[in-house]
DNA sequence: ATCGAGAGAGAACGATCGTTCTCTCTGGCG
DNA sequence: CGCCAGAGAGAACGATCGTTCTCTCTCGAT
């Protein structure tokens, strides 16, 4: 076979992170697709045949963020406590990768119509996060599982604002300390 | 001395009133001034002539949100628990006002520059509330004010976010869960 | 050797962005 | 009465938005 003309999936998939890493530090409708592609170095119609438009950059942009939190939860899952495990990858997201906050809920904030397709990903993930979280309540022997992963992702929410807005140093003893009197366990 | 020509603080606030309104529903980068004109009714010098541009708009959508939540704590002060009494009305606040989230956090996730005029308002804002909780633990005989105070921050935060992305009625139990656990208190 | 499909570069599109300019009208004061 | 400072309306500005179009070049196939 050898590639036809050129692979292509080169450039879409330097265009997908050159657009991730501007949507993500500088908001969204604040970075125009010009400013994508000189930072990705490419031209107009390279993009435009890889993404029907800004917005399936976007999309792209935030189904990359959940299949990356996925493969850090399936990571996870193994540990001997994966509540645990699970909590410390939260502490360490914010501290180290998401310190401009949530993607997701950045994100919404620029997408009021909760129809649209952003905000219909940023669903779903939401809703696969607590169910995950729910199950591993479950399974470290929560008396009310649902209730231990509904604490736990608004503990989440709170410490990617939190470690934004007011320094992820200042977050990290407050949402480690409020994570273990919720779940009971003792999170150094 | 009778006023000029016309007394124009009906225009300014009208101008303000609607301005708010739309960057909170629709986010502040989405509507453009155009939008807020011919949504307040009047023309674009008018607007000039009352505010230096758009950002002033913006950072008068946000000191008139700081004002509405200083009178609200200033009247929950008064009350036998004010420290219940704030957690009830952040509960109520997410329920009723604040459907579409945070002002502020939605405001920072579209200003990512800390040293922007909104960024130091939010910051300000925040330094304030962390403050007044912190007291309002302290008055009610907590043996860690700080810690509280961070706590409720942080749970305020969540509800707000969670409201917004999960429904009101879903987030309302949670948040009074973990208030009543980081506090203490018993809140019905 | 010739062709055609696919990829890329860059000019150009209309629409809208935030801002400025020009003009008119009103109302208090000499 | 004449006047002018202040407020408002609306046209127009250049810049940028997201999108489309046209052209060239490189390949594999015939």
């Amino acid at each position: 076979m050898t590639t036809p003309a050129a692979p292509t999936n080169d450039a879409r998939e330097r265009l997908a992170a050159t657009a991730s890493d501007l949507f993500y530090r500088k908001g969204i409708h604040s970075v125009g697709v010009d400013r994508i592609l000189s930072e990705a170095g490419m031209s107009r119609a390279t993009m435009y045949r890889h993404f029907g438009g800004k917005e399936d950059l976007v999309v792209a942009y935030l189904e990359g963020e959940d299949r990356t939190i996925r493969s850090q939860v399936a990571a996870a899952g193994g540990a001997p406590d994966p509540l645990a495990a699970a909590i410390h990858g939260i502490a360490d997201d914010v501290a180290h990768r998401h310190t401009r906050g949530c993607p997701f809920i950045n994100a919404a904030a620029e997408y009021p119509d909760e129809a649209s397709p952003v905000r219909r990903l940023i669903a779903t993930h939401r809703a696969w996060f607590r169910g995950v979280l729910t199950q591993a309540a479950a399974g470290a022997g929560a008396t009310d599982p649902e209730r231990v992963a509904a604490a736990l992702v608004m503990l989440r929410d709170a410490a990617l604002v939190g470690g934004y807005l007011d320094g992820a140093e200042s977050i990290r003893e407050a949402f480690l300390d409020a994570a273990s009197a919720v779940t009971g366990a003792d999170l150094a």
